[in-house]
RNA sequence: GCGCGCGUGGCGGAAUUGGCAGACGCGCCAGACUUAGGAUCUGGUUUCGAAAGGAGUGGAGGUUCGAGUCCUCUCGCGCGCACCA
């Protein structure tokens, strides 16, 4: 049920009294309409459509499937589903809203089937921190911020299928979601076929011989797997986080100091799917810069690993001599290799250190621990390293070269071990300068003037020829192919790609989200192991607790619920819950088919949602995935990876059918405050969006939102500018409605000061509206206004689609006969921007005429003949060099030769060149003359 | 440091493939209707100039009959990544 705008009662006595028209009839009214007619409602394949549905009288009621008829093509708009925060919505939250919304509505006027639908992406940290305060049960806070967050949006008149909606802690929902992690748990990645395959094809190597062997080597292969790692650990929030989440050491929440500190935690294999994520960008539409980022996270890498031997290692076992493993881009430059470096925490960093280097080994790698890794990655600070007093052989110069430890080598990336060039790399450059280690010239620049030292560019090897092979005089390019080859050759060494990208790290110590599907027991030999909880018993509950807190020894507060935790068999409950991203990386998925008990989407309904159905005659291909999803920059890397991540094992699996979700995604812009800062409490500039509907209605913010500049621009909120759409849309009532039965419109609603939608009955429309034959001018205005709205609807540029109506309206105020046939189509092109005001005029525009209204929403969006625009006769801008002289009327037919005429006649031209030689007269049918003199 | 994006009136912003810079809106100025106006309507509003005319899209060059748009350099702002070998 809609309830009323609940508007504070004195500020409706304020502002009532300059109200441009009655928008708080007008809006309620609609609103409640939609919500009793299910206006917006999505149907399912195999959904039966009642017959006075206006999808039906459109497309045709009943089952259409079953009737024979295809359904008409879908289209999947989507909002980033927001956070419902305690602090409610601020003006930024709708700015997306608004977007898709009137595309939905658009599309929707466009015989597209349009899926839009909105829910809460719940679970999360503010709630549970509220919860450790005050005792209060998160469940009872989010419950609150979604229905403040629900009338909100609702009193925005979006047109979301309600009937849609989803909530990540409701656990309908997130029974789906820990299923889902179960087929991550019950797979593994598959080299070979470059895919997610069930773990039960999973072949053993013939040394498992126990059980409890094969099974130790398929937990190390799941997509989901346990690990002891240092993680990032946040003392202030109490959990780990993933390396997504901390920036420059700090969490991205809250910005509190993370440390580094091995723990055992669940992990996601999203490295597997590296190449895959990073090259079906290409097949998707989404901003240059966008895709960009995710490359940039994903940070592939193509160069060569190369094994250094330890030159006085004693080990005669039977391994042979160990050897350093690095990683480098620049395999041509190894004969430039004068020394290396592992990281402090590199393994073999005890067995190279001499007994002499060993004190001050250990002084370096304890000052490194202490350090925190934003002091260790500060920027542009000073190289620190030790010499270990070991030293390998360089493969190819056979030369003895030293080994260091030094923190600027980082453990988690590549191998953990550089060989280091100083010639050509510049930290390598910096360091040896530093501890004074010889730099050896290996490639040339292509420009003689260019300084060898610190070359990091393409160029041809030199100084590169050793015992056994050489390279010097190759290019770059050809050099790391040839050196590459003779490492393969040799098994010193091979072709690999590395990735930034590092796994997924899937557990938080937190109550406020998903628990794991996940027991632990123990085997014969007392070794524990883990298993999935049965399907049937999901979904995994939280349990009920009266302190959020950890426990004093530090374990999660999960661990606090003792009855919850042990199972009567013995088997004891994993007490980590799932990331906040775990809901939000299918929730898309579940809106196709959100009642479903029995599956988390049918096959039905995700094939023709996501468009694998592409056999939609009479409607453009419907897009492979979501074919808008409008959301904040903030998502670029986490959410957007994460779930494209989980749709490509779905994928794999067989449970989806396309290999990527969204097919294009566009990023609105920030909303700044009035100051042009950033909108913050503390700033103390935020704009409640309810402060605005109080004075000027949800159509006026609406527009307002659109108006201000293109979607994906960062631009300052200024509520004066909202006077300016809200007079327009006064305009548009008054072009429609009568002025005296307004007047007494107005005293009644002083005599009622409670808002009635009655009251609006006594409008009536005024006597200029008419069927009469619309003028050749009205009819240009109106087709000239449908081009620009239907163009720059297509474009996403809703600022200039909203310019076009003002200036159509503006121009038809003038009309003293406004033909009925001009004005309909002009409410269908308000009706996605101001959805109440266009239904209030479409329905009584219907019952001046004496005609039924079909649906607006439904009404088969106007087109325009373009034949209508074309003018008898153009005016031209006559230039001399380039400059506007004069301007002259030639009838649109003229030839350019008879234009050329026209504008040497110009008069006030003439001047301008007179006494000059004409060189040049350059005619731009339809456009220009430009007169060129000398 | 590297990568990407953006610089247009007092302000938000418009300007097809290079083709009349400043659409539309805010603000401001003047007028009309008014007891009144944060209402409505009309006109004006880049800048210098009385005008004729000149200048003008961060700055400097270039290509072109013609540049806000293309090229080179440069300055400023924003975002992303940041010892990734």
């Amino acid at each position: 049920m809609i309830h009323r705008l609940d508007f504070p009662q004195t500020a409706v006595l304020m502002s009532s009294l300059r109200r441009q028209y009655p928008f708080h009839l007008i809006e309620p009214k609609w609103q409640r309409h939609w919500e009793a007619e299910q206006t917006f409602r999505a149907f399912n394949p195999g959904e039966a459509v009642p017959d006075d549905h206006p999808f039906a009288q459109r497309h045709g009621a009943g089952d259409p499937a079953a009737a024979g008829r295809d359904w008409p093509a879908k289209y999947y708009i989507l909002d980033m589903f927001p956070y419902p925060s305690g602090a409610g919505l601020h003006v930024g939250h709708p700015e997306g809203y608004t977007a898709t919304d009137i595309l939905a509505r658009y599309r929707r006027a466009q015989g597209r089937h349009v899926l839009h639908p909105m829910g809460w992406d719940a679970f999360g940290l503010p709630a549970e921190q509220y919860a450790v305060k005050t005792g209060r049960h998160p469940r009872i806070t989010t419950e609150q911020n979604v229905a403040t967050f629900k009338r909100q949006i609702r009193s925005l008149g979006f047109s979301y299928d309600w009937s849609r909606e989803v909530d990540t802690t409701d656990p309908d929902y997130f029974r789906w979601t820990q299923w889902i992690f179960l087929q991550l748990y019950h797979a593994w990645f598959n080299p070979g076929t470059n895919r997610a395959e069930p773990i039960d094809t999973l072949t053993y190597p013939p040394e498992c011989d126990t059980e409890a062997e094969r099974r130790a080597y398929r937990d190390e292969r799941r997509l989901a797997y346990v690990t002891e790692a240092p993680v990032w650990w946040c003392e202030t929030l109490g959990t780990v986080l993933a390396n997504e989440e901390v920036i420059d050491g700090r969490s991205e929440v809250g910005g509190h100091p993370v440390v580094r500190r091995p723990m055992r935690q669940w992990m996601l294999r999203i490295t597997a799917f590296a190449e895959r994520l990073l090259q079906d960008l290409d097949t998707i539409e989404w901003s240059a810069s966008l895709k960009e980022m995710q490359r940039n996270w994903i940070g592939r890498s193509e160069g060569a690993e190369v094994d250094f031997a330890l030159a006085d290692d004693q080990a005669s076992d039977e391994a042979g001599r160990r050897h350093i493993r690095v990683f480098t881009t620049r395999p041509d430059t190894l004969f430039g290799a004068t020394y290396m470096v592992l990281a402090p925490e590199h393994p073999l960093v005890d067995r190279v250190t001499t007994s002499e280097q060993r004190a001050a080994v250990e002084a370096y790698r304890a000052e490194v621990t202490k350090k925190s890794d934003l002091e260790r990655t500060d920027l542009a600070k000073d190289k620190t390293g030790v010499f270990t007093g070991g030293y390998a052989i360089n493969p190819v110069t056979r030369g003895r070269i030293p080994i260091w430890i030094a923190d600027y080598v980082l453990i988690s990336y590549g191998t953990g071990a550089i060989m280091a060039v100083p010639a050509h790399d510049t930290r390598d450059l910096e360091f040896a300068t530093k501890f004074d280690l010889p730099v050896v010239q290996v490639v040339q620049p292509p420009d003689e003037a260019t300084d060898w030292r610190g070359f990091v560019e393409a160029g041809i090897s030199v100084n590169s020829t050793g015992p056994e092979v050489s390279i010097t005089g190759l290019p770059t390019v050809e050099a790391k192919r040839r050196i590459t080859e003779w490492l393969e050759a040799r098994g010193l060494g091979r072709k690999t790609i590395n990735y930034k990208l590092r796994d997924w790290l899937f557990s938080r110590q937190r109550y406020w989200g998903e628990p794991f599907p996940i027991l632990w027991r123990k085997d014969a030999d007392g070794t524990l192991y883990h298993e999935a909880v049965a399907t049937a018993d999901l979904p995994v509950l939280p349990p009920p607790l009266d302190d959020y807190k950890p426990t004093p020894d530090g374990q999660p507060p999960l661990a606090r619920a003792t009855d919850w935790i042990q199972l009567p068999d013995g088997a004891v409950r994993e007490v980590n819950t799932m990331p906040q991203w775990a809901g939000s990386c299918w929730y898309y998925l579940r809106f196709l088919d959100t009642r479903n008990a029995d599956a988390f989407v049918s096959p039905a309904a995700e094939r023709y949602w996501m468009g694998a159905d592409r056999s939609t005659p009479g409607g453009a291909a419907p897009a492979p995935g979501i074919d808008l999803y409008v959301g904040g920059t903030e998502h670029a890397v986490l959410h957007l990876l994460y779930a494209r991540f989980w749709h490509k094992v779905l994928f794999d699996l067989g449970h989806v059918s396309t290999p990527e979700p969204f097919y294009r995604l566009v990023n609105q812009g920030l909303i700044l405050g009035e100051d042009g800062q950033k909108m913050s409490k503390s700033r103390g500039n935020v704009v409640n969006p309810d402060e605005i509907l109080v004075e000027y209605g949800a159509d006026a913010f609406r527009l307002y939102e659109m108006f201000m500049g293109p979607l994906q621009e960062t631009k300052p909120w200024n509520t004066k500018g909202v006077d300016g759409v809200y007079r327009f849309l006064g305009r548009v009532w008054r072009l429609f409605v009568d002025e005296g039965s307004e007047q007494d419109f107005e005293q009644q609603c002083a005599v009622h000061p409670e808002a009635d939608p009655a009251l609006l009955d006594g409008l009536r429309l005024t006597a200029a509206i008419r069927e009469v034959e619309p003028t050749d001018a009205q009819l240009k205005a109106l087709h000239a206004c449908v081009k620009k709205v239907t163009e720059d609807l297509d474009g996403l540029r809703f600022n200039t689609a909203i310019s076009a109506m003002m200036v159509f309206v503006k121009e038809a105020i003038a009309w003293e006969a406004r033909p009925a046939a001009v004005m309909r189509p002009f409410l269908q092109l308000l009706a996605p921007f101001a959805p109440h005001l266009a239904e209030e005029l479409w329905d009584r525009l219907h019952a001046h005429l004496d005609q039924r209204a079909p649906s607006l929403g439904y009404a088969a969006w106007p087109a325009y003949d373009p034949a209508r625009l074309v003018e008898d006769e153009l005016e031209l801008p006559v230039q001399v060099n380039g400059k506007v002289r004069d301007h002259i009327r030639v009838p649109a037919s003229a030839t350019p030769e008879e234009i050329e005429a026209a504008a040497r006649a110009a008069a006030r031209a003439q001047p301008f060149y007179a006494g000059k030689t004409i060189r040049k007269v350059i005619v731009v049918p339809g456009r220009l003359v430009n007169i060129a003199a000398s």
